[in-house]
DNA sequence: TGTAACGGAATGAACATTCATTCCCCTAAC
DNA sequence: GTTAGGGGAATGAATGTTCATTCCGTTACA
């Protein structure tokens, strides 16, 4: 009817997002061929040059959604002042919460990360989060909270365990439970304890 | 003179396969044509398939190299009966050691890692290497050496760190100490330690 | 009926691979 | 010592294919 029916924004570009993100991580962007992801989002090939200037706009455009989504899961609300025990606690949950409702998102994430293709804002916005966690990774190791070291292996050695942990289940096909992920936490955080 | 004068097995064997090795890291299999190869190792497009059936069997022959590599270094004389502290600080540091030694090999791997294009002979060493692991694991959960939970879990988290580590710091173009390196492996020995 | 979104065949560029040719080096005849 | 000949390695232009992108006839909605 009316004005209502008319969409949640539009169906296709979202179908396209979620087909190319699919193919991507499976094949890799220069894997893929542009006509693969209109078909596996049901559209013409054709209909994602009306969304997307090129094959590389849209893949920067998944970049950045992601990105942006993975930033507001993890960082959205922070508790800035509560021990650092805790902040460490509540910032790998978010993360296993995010990697469990948006399996495929992590992947693209790392297989994308620096690559020659993602544009100037893209590249930024990555900075920004690694300075981000840095001043936060200082902080706590100003409090005595943290091992003393360059905040680039401590943040290299977390995020890279965490990949690492998505990455065996991956490949075995297996789901991984809560226990898993509290017991990688709890791993990790002795890790990096001071 | 005569037989012994011959070569060094195959000059360009070796040039092509060191660049393709350097564009697949930078590039992807991919994103990587074939006359790049040609040109960066200094030979014609033709040579690369007289030592190779195909830009696949390429890749398959670098993934292979590298990873025999690899498992020499790290597995080699392996000091099975040294304790779990001890065996997990020689593993760490051979890594670092082969990391150091060849810079691109890790990042190769890890991006080709699954990929379709693998052979089955490379998917079944990739599957041995893991088991191997997973035994060593196992055996040292059992003497109570480790923390108990998926080996898994255990494995993913200490690949996962190391390679971690070396994202964090080619990312800065910055190479890793000694240092450094003593200082992770006590942080993911902290981790696994039962 | 007019308009905007759509599909998918058409297009031109870029690619992996081939192959006719060249080049190089070794041997042997003189 | 010189030169002619042969054979395998190397080459890169040519080939057929695949791809990103465009274009235009069709569709669906107002």
């Amino acid at each position: 009817m009316a004005t209502a029916t008319h969409q949640p924004k539009s169906d296709k570009r979202e179908a396209i997002l979620d087909a190319a993100l699919e193919l991507f991580v499976e094949r890799g962007f220069y894997g893929t061929a542009v006509p693969e992801i209109a078909d596996k989002a049901g559209v013409g090939a054709g209909t994602i040059y009306r969304y997307f200037d090129s094959k590389e706009a849209l893949v920067n455009a998944i970049y950045r959604q992601q990105k942006m989504m993975f930033a507001q899961v993890t960082l959205g609300d922070f508790p800035a002042t509560a021990p650092t025990r805790e902040q460490f606690r509540t910032f790998w949950m978010r993360m296993a919460q995010f990697a469990t409702a948006h399996p495929k998102a992590f992947v693209f994430m790392e297989l994308h990360h620096h690559q020659r293709y993602l544009d100037a804002d893209n590249v930024a916005l990555e900075q920004r989060m690694l300075d981000m966690f840095s001043t936060v990774v200082v902080q706590a190791q100003t409090k005595g909270d943290l091992k003393q070291g360059p905040p680039r292996i401590l943040m290299g050695i977390v995020m890279g365990a965490f990949v690492g942990v998505i990455r065996s289940c991956a490949e075995v096909d297996q789901t991984l439970e809560t226990a898993d992920w509290k017991l990688a936490e709890q791993m990790l955080w002795e890790a990096i304890r001071a």
